[in-house]
DNA sequence: CACTAATGTATTCACTGTAAACTTTAGAGC
DNA sequence: GCTCTAAAGTTTACAGTGAATACATTAGTG
C-alpha cells in the first residue's frame, strides 16, 4: 500500500514538488527553513535538492511562484462571484489581504526580493496584476485601467504588508477587514470632496 | 591628526554607532552583510558587537530605527514646504517613495520583519505615521484622518515595495514619479465617478 | 592608587550553502 | 535479456555564519 517507504532508495519520483511542498510547510510552521532542513524533512540527502534547483534562491523562487498561483486562484473565485458589486476593487483587496494573513511567511517570501531572477515567478505575479486590471476594466469604466489597477494593487499590498509587520497599530486580524474597506472608502471619499473644490 | 589608528586598542569610543553606520553602508553597497563582516569593517573582533547588541536582529532593528528617523526628517522637509498644495498626500508619497528608492536595502530591512521586537523601532515607525496623519488632518478637512492616513501610507508603501521588487513592470526609476502621482490621481478620480452613481 | 564594571578578545560549537567526486537506478537500443 | 548512458541521489569536504564561554584590558570612581 504505502508507496512512501518502499525500498526504492534512489529516484524519489517527485522530489521537486516534494521540496516545494515541504519548504512551504516548514516556512509557514515557523520551523527553521534551510536547504538541509527541507532535504531532511523529505528524507533525502542534503545535496539532493541541487539536482532540481541550482541554489537556495531558486527553490524559494519556485515556492513564491506557487504562492502567486494560489493567490491567483483565490482572486479568481472572488471575481467569479461578484455580480455587479458596488465596490469591486475593495472586494478583491479583501481577498488579497486575507490570503496574505493566511500565509504570512510565504507572502513575505513572495515579496521579499526582486523577482527578476525567475521567469516563471515573474509571469505568475504579472498574471495576478492582470486579474486586478480586468476587475478595474469591467468595474470602473472610464477610468485609466493601468493606473487604477496599479493603485489598487499597491494599496492592497501595502495594507497586507504593514499589517503583517505589525505596523497597523491596534488592528488585530479581526478588525482588518474593516480597515481595508475603510482605507478604500477614505481614499475614494477624498476624491469626491476634491472634485467640489477644483 | 588621526584618531582612528591611535594605539588605544580597547574602548573604541563609539562602537554602537559605528556598527550601525557600517552596517547600513555595507547593506546599501550590496556587500555581504554579516555580524562578522560588520565587525571586521569597523576593525574590531567578531564578538565585540555582542557587547552592544544581544543578537543580529537587534543590530538590524537599530539600523531600521535609524532608517525611520531619516525618512521622518525627509518627510518633515516636504511638509514644511507645501504651502497649500493641491495634492498634499501625493506630494508626501513622492518623497516617501524617493527615500525607498534611494536606500532600497535599508528600506527592505525596515519593513522586512515585524517590529514588535524593539520599542524604539516601533515608536520611530509610529512617528512616521503620525506625520502622515498630520498632513491628512490639515490637508483634507472633513475626512477620517486615521483611515485616510492609513490608506495613504499603505498606498505609498505598496508602490515603493512593488517598485523595489521589480513588480511594476516597465517602470524605471525615472517614470516612478509619474506612476505615484498617477496612482493617487486614479484612485481619487474613481471616487469622483462613484459619487455620481450612488 | 586600588578596585570594579564596562568593553573588547580568543576560542569554540553547531549549523549553513555549496562544490566535487562517487554510486545507484531507469530506460533505450541491440 | 544484456549492456550502456544519463538522470537522480549520496558522501565527503570546506569556508562562512550566529552565538556561547571564558579571558584580558581599560576607564573611572572611591
Amino acid at each position: 500500500m504505502s508507496t512512501a517507504d518502499s525500498p526504492r532508495a534512489h529516484h524519489h519520483g517527485n522530489l521537486r514538488a516534494a521540496l516545494i511542498d515541504a519548504g512551504i510547510g516548514m516556512l509557514e510552521a515557523g520551523a527553521p527553513f534551510s536547504l538541509r532542513a527541507v532535504a531532511r524533512e523529505v528524507g533525502v540527502s542534503q545535496t539532493a535538492p541541487y539536482r532540481h534547483f541550482p541554489d537556495k534562491q531558486r527553490l524559494e523562487a519556485a515556492m513564491a511562484t506557487r504562492g502567486f498561483r494560489d493567490l491567483q486562484s483565490r482572486l479568481e473565485v472572488v471575481i467569479g462571484r461578484q455580480g455587479g458589486s458596488r465596490t469591486p476593487l475593495a472586494d478583491l483587496a479583501l481577498a488579497y489581504v486575507r490570503y496574505a494573513v493566511g500565509s504570512p511567511a510565504l507572502y513575505r517570501l513572495m515579496f521579499g526580493q526582486p523577482c527578476g531572477d525567475d521567469d516563471e515567478r515573474l509571469s505568475a505575479s504579472a498574471e495576478v496584476f492582470g486579474l486586478i486590471e480586468q476587475v478595474v476594466a469591467s468595474g470602473y469604466p472610464g477610468a485609466d485601467p493601468h493606473g487604477l489597477a496599479t493603485a489598487g494593487w499597491a494599496l492592497a499590498h501595502g495594507l497586507a504588508s504593514l499589517h503583517l509587520d505589525g505596523k497597523l497599530l491596534g488592528t488585530g486580524d479581526a478588525g482588518l477587514d474593516a480597515r481595508v474597506r475603510g482605507a478604500f472608502a477614505a481614499l475614494l471619499a477624498a476624491g469626491q470632496s476634491a472634485s467640489s473644490s477644483s
